[in-house]
DNA sequence: ACATTGACCTGAGAGC
DNA sequence: TGCTCTCAGGTCAATG
């Protein structure tokens, strides 16, 4: 699930929950989430503090505890976020529990633990260090810098729009319904796009994020023209209807229409 | 420097 | 019912 629009929805659901309550007890229940910190250390750190503010770059997620370290939350494949009071209401596969002096508790569940949680001082060296791109939905991100971040680029545009060194966010569902959007056949070479084809490969990924956030990421919720929910077997395109084909990109299964998106 | 591959995890669902 | 196999929206290190 956790690509940029779910993320971002994340940061307004931690923001609308647990924002400025005081934690009182951390529960570490698998260490294997945790990065370059201990369960002890981590518990230290946070038990008496509060969330203060949040921000978000790609699939990153960062909440912060004081004025030197902020909380960094990754999802993995299976990740997300869930604010409760009774303990019977306790998801699944919580694997680090936040409770808060109100009552209420924040849990982070990972089913496969792909994720993870660190705690780092600096959010900008953050992402200098694992040399992410830019966050497509950064005012200051503009068609220069996707044009730039593309050039000398050989390999296939899905792969790419996926790869969080270009762009920051962008996975596999979304990379599927942008280009679908642009209509771009998955395995086109970067290198074979014309700039009219880039810049409207640009519109297109703010905009299928912004959209699928205000569908609150919810394919069910999601507008007929857009591939999503139509994204499986037997699927129809939602604008020419013909049958939505399935190949391998880079090892990860790839929908596309074959009429909408030629190569 | 860039592209590609396999490994890392767990569990749901399909097929037998 | 129970077993096995495949697949799943993530990255990362190692290889060509």
């Amino acid at each position: 699930m956790p690509e940029l629009p779910d993320v971002e929805l994340f940061k307004q659901y931690i923001d609308a929950t647990s924002l400025h309550q005081k934690i009182d007890t951390v529960t570490v229940k698998n260490e294997t989430i945790l990065k370059g910190i201990t369960a002890g250390n981590l518990k230290e750190k946070l038990e008496g503090k509060t969330f203060n503010c949040s921000r978000r770059h790609g699939k990153f997620l960062f909440v912060c505890i004081d004025t030197t370290s902020w909380l960094a939350l990754h999802f993995g494949m299976t990740g997300f976020l869930k604010y409760f009071k009774r303990m019977e209401k306790e998801s699944d596969h919580a694997r680090l529990l936040f409770s808060f002096t109100n009552g209420y508790h924040l849990a982070y569940d990972c089913q496969r633990m792909l994720g993870k949680i660190q705690v780092i001082e600096d959010i900008a060296q953050f992402i200098k260090k694992k040399n992410l791109g830019p966050d497509p939905l950064d005012p200051d991100f503009e068609i220069d810098t996707f044009r730039r971040q593309l050039d000398g680029r050989k390999g296939m545009i899905k792969p790419t729009l996926m790869n969080q060194q270009i762009i920051a966010g962008i996975g596999n569902i979304y990379s599927d319904e942008i280009l679908f959007q642009a209509k771009i056949h998955p395995k086109q070479a970067v290198s074979d796009l014309s700039n009219e084809k880039i810049e409207n490969l640009f519109r297109h990924i703010r905009s299928v994020l912004e959209s699928a956030i205000s569908y609150h990421a919810d394919p069910e919720k999601f507008p007929e023209w857009f591939l999503l929910p139509h994204r499986h077997k037997n699927g129809n395109c939602p604008k020419c209807h013909t049958t939505i084909k399935k190949i391998t990109v880079s090892q990860r299964s790839s929908y596309y229409c074959p009429n909408c998106q030629k190569q």
